[in-house]
DNA sequence: TTGAAAGCGCTAACAC
DNA sequence: GTGTTAGCGCTTTCAA
């Protein structure tokens, strides 16, 4: 690896000299044109071969002006949910020689906004936000700037962006009408503290009720959207008059929590309390913990919205608006119908 | 915005020109220089505010001869023990104007070689490698030819590259001495199937089941590192002859699997069985599952490895080999002593 | 203090 | 087919 010792890396100009040619054939041939003759191809090759030559991307990326790099900006790496939706952006985007960036704004504005200022500054080819996030100027500014998509997020209207998601609302509808039909009325709900996917689920969660003629029984609690908050609203509602006999979490981190609360506060689940959370993620999977949960489509979502990055980045910028996917219930042990007992 | 209605971007060629100075001038003002007068230095801003101006981060690379990128090499980001360490490195790569660019190898070799090769070409500042991975030449070249340094895995030993890690066999140790000292004898261990990280933890299982003179109990189930990995080799090993009062796993993901099994085979945890997991992801620390286990201090141990990653690329090449931090157990609700009817 | 000029390593016309 | 010539947008000598 004569690259490794002292002195430069080996350029293009070096396998050119090496290799008796010009730097433009070499280009060529390692970008595989056609057109060379096989002779001054085998030369090359091998000069490169010889001298541990790379190419380097920086370069590339200047004259082409474009960096084969998409930003993905995202809010919490922690929740397990991302961890799918990512997966579903990058077998896109692998597929197309394209790299992610990836930046977690822990939730915090001034973060995003830093990564999203390096992703102007690169530049990135696109950009893609993923999740709940603040709004902000220099996010609404870049969106203006670059080809970009919103992945699981209902906070940004940006014009002549689209938006992918799962349809929260039928999602949310799906998980109350459950409940309702196992005999359950008094269904509380745990609401996230922020963002419009929280405020959809919520919404909709009311005018289900509503819409079983259980309006009287509504019932909101608000956590954020980790373990503890879900924890300690599930134990606010559960240890306050008119206890519920179901709960429909927002989503699945903060139903594991309310799972805890009942676990700790001696209430069986399924058997006096039953629990909807949402997202589908390996959490609700988890055998021990096995709950019926709302699968948003996740995987899918990343995809779609990938493949609309790509579009757009080859210029063909159709299709704003909203993508919704329908969501699907998956019914594991966490819900089973009220006992007698406890019904009202 | 200029810079969003068609055209090109403004360049720094651009600001020069509506300013009325020099390119090299305008480089200095951007830079912070001080030996810049301030007629010019507001000029200069000036131009930039009304141009939309924005730096472009691929043409100073080029220039710099460096990326300000770290390439970060990890194997799944599934396993929440990765975020933890994730959350290390970033914070002080964060602190240095580092980014980092994230490429999950999936476990697959050639995918990691795909990753890696990209971070040659980019080319990246440094690499970290972050927990078991397969074994690569192309890996052992790049680490020959970029500062890199290693995270939680005991897989490379890579001349100059130093090694950040908890000390495995000391934790599993700990968790053995736990279940030894609570009075149980049968203690089995679900062993991950490869990497050097699961060897030295099963090793050790067996030296401190020895030292305790259970060496006729030692009993290892191999299984892969995930929640159905622990599952099935939980069962086997449940449901075979000589049934184990204590498990102790390889880590938390297959110790939740194991929790699952128990509980499926209606055995009670920890009255029939007790179960000591490794990480301390947050996993264990869910209210519901309270496993206990061994932290293995990933936080730290990332900062830590960002720490040797930049004095690496400052040309401080010093203190290769192995930095071990010392594990520390976390009793939680999944151990207890053996009950009369299940000891042998 | 400021400007001119020479690259960084590569791609892309355009000619031969 | 192949080589020559300009850049890509920026930093950095080196003079002035």
């Amino acid at each position: 690896m004569p690259a490794a010792r002292g002195g430069r890396p080996p350029t293009i100009r070096s396998v050119a000299e090496h290799a008796g040619v010009s730097k433009s054939l070499v280009s060529l041939v390692l970008r595989g044109s056609p057109r060379v003759s096989e002779a001054r191809r085998r030369a090359v090759l091998d000069a490169v071969r010889e001298l541990g030559y790379r190419p380097n991307a920086t370069a590339r990326h200047l004259t082409e002006r474009r960096s084969h790099t998409v930003g993905v900006l995202l809010n919490d790496l922690r929740n397990p949910w991302f961890v799918e939706c990512l997966e579903g952006l990058n077998s896109v985007f692998h597929a197309h020689d394209l790299r992610m960036f990836l930046g977690d704004g822990r939730l915090d504005r001034r973060t995003d906004e830093a990564l999203t200022q390096g992703f102007l500054e690169l530049p990135v080819d696109g950009m893609v936000l993923v999740g709940t996030m603040p709004e902000s100027a220099v996010i609404a500014e870049a969106a203006a700037t670059l080809p970009t998509v919103v992945a699981s997020s209902r906070d940004f209207d940006l014009p002549g962006v689209p938006v992918f998601a799962n349809d929260d609302r039928h999602g949310a509808a799906l998980a109350v009408r459950h409940l309702a039909d196992l005999g359950h009325r008094h269904i509380a709900h745990l609401a996230g503290s922020f963002g419009a996917v929280a405020r959809l689920r919520r919404e909709s969660y009311e005018q289900t009720m509503r819409a079983h003629g259980l309006g009287e029984h509504i019932r909101v609690e608000r956590c954020d959207l980790t373990e503890e908050g879900g924890y300690r609203a599930a134990v606010r509602l559960l240890t306050g008059p008119r206890r519920p006999t179901a709960l429909f979490a927002v989503n699945d981190m903060a139903c594991v929590g309310a799972l805890s609360a009942a676990e700790e506060l001696g209430i069986a689940v399924p058997g006096e309390l039953s629990l909807v959370g949402y997202d589908n993620t390996y959490l609700a999977r988890i055998r021990h913990l096995s709950l019926t949960t709302v699968d948003n489509a996740s995987h899918e979502v990343g995809r779609n919205a990938a493949k609309a990055l790509l579009d757009r980045i080859a210029g063909r910028a159709d299709g704003a608006g909203e993508h919704l996917l329908p969501p699907e219930l998956r019914i594991r042990s966490s819900t089973a119908p009220p006992t007698r007992l406890t019904t009202s």
